[in-house]
DNA sequence: GCTACGTGCTACCCAATGGTTGCACGTAGC
DNA sequence: GCTACGTGCAACCATTGGGTAGCACGTAGC
């Protein structure tokens, strides 16, 4: 219950007015917004056009404008993508940064994985 | 040694190319895998350990045993860890290379889009 | 000013997910 | 053989998440 009363934000730059959730990690966020393959089409389609509005993503997409709505929302505050107004139509286009700062912290998780790794195999074998 | 191999059932061996571009469901698995922080957690107290079971990550995480088995599972499909049976544990250790693999192919992504973005830009501006 | 298109918000539905508890079974140790 | 520990499986609960439909509002075009 308590149906979420956070006036669904009409802010433009900073984000979430914190009201005693834990920030929850810019990862999570962008991690999550990948894993849904809609989402990832719909970024595909963003980049192809180079900036779209919700209802051309649409018309493109087997969902509703609304889904995309939500979806670029969730795009949004995963920082992959950016929105501006122009007249009446919100356009929206992909940012590559936070994508790109992303894969290469995996990089780095992995390879550090890979020295860990490495160790405790030659403690177990050679010592 | 007591290699009982249980891999990720069966599904170990698709014949993947090293460094190639995953069939992007699979990047669906693990982005899904990343996306919870417990999960995350786990991986980063299995990486510390070299290997683990359930019941000792259990221990040091602020979630039951079951909870744990569902998300090794999870991250077993996701090919982020691989199991195997010593006696009656059910040891697990980290697995680098598909983080490695989806790491590249997001900067590649990245990468794309920049080149797109920079194209539609000269479009504009220029044309 | 009137109309039309596009957007934003709310309410609602259903499936998936993270989490728990409880119990049955196998394996190790005595 | 008996006991104890660790695992695996199943049922169950609460919350989140993807999706839809409907309506109100603003902006463009005439």
């Amino acid at each position: 219950m308590t149906t979420d009363d956070r006036t669904a934000d009409g802010r433009a730059a900073d984000g979430r007015a914190a009201d005693g959730e834990p920030p929850a990690d810019a990862a999570s966020e962008v991690f999550a917004a990948l894993a849904d393959p809609t989402r990832r089409r719909i970024l595909d389609a963003l980049a192809a056009h180079g900036e779209a509005t919700a209802t051309v993503l649409a018309a493109e997409l087997p969902v509703s404008r609304q889904a995309i709505v939500k979806h670029l929302g969730i795009l949004d505050r995963a920082g992959l993508v950016v929105g501006h107004r122009a007249g009446r139509e919100a356009r929206y286009r992909v940012v590559p940064e936070r994508l790109g700062i992303t894969a290469r912290w995996m990089d780095r998780l992995a390879a550090t994985w890979d020295t860990r790794l490495a160790a405790i195999k030659r403690l177990a074998e050679g010592e």
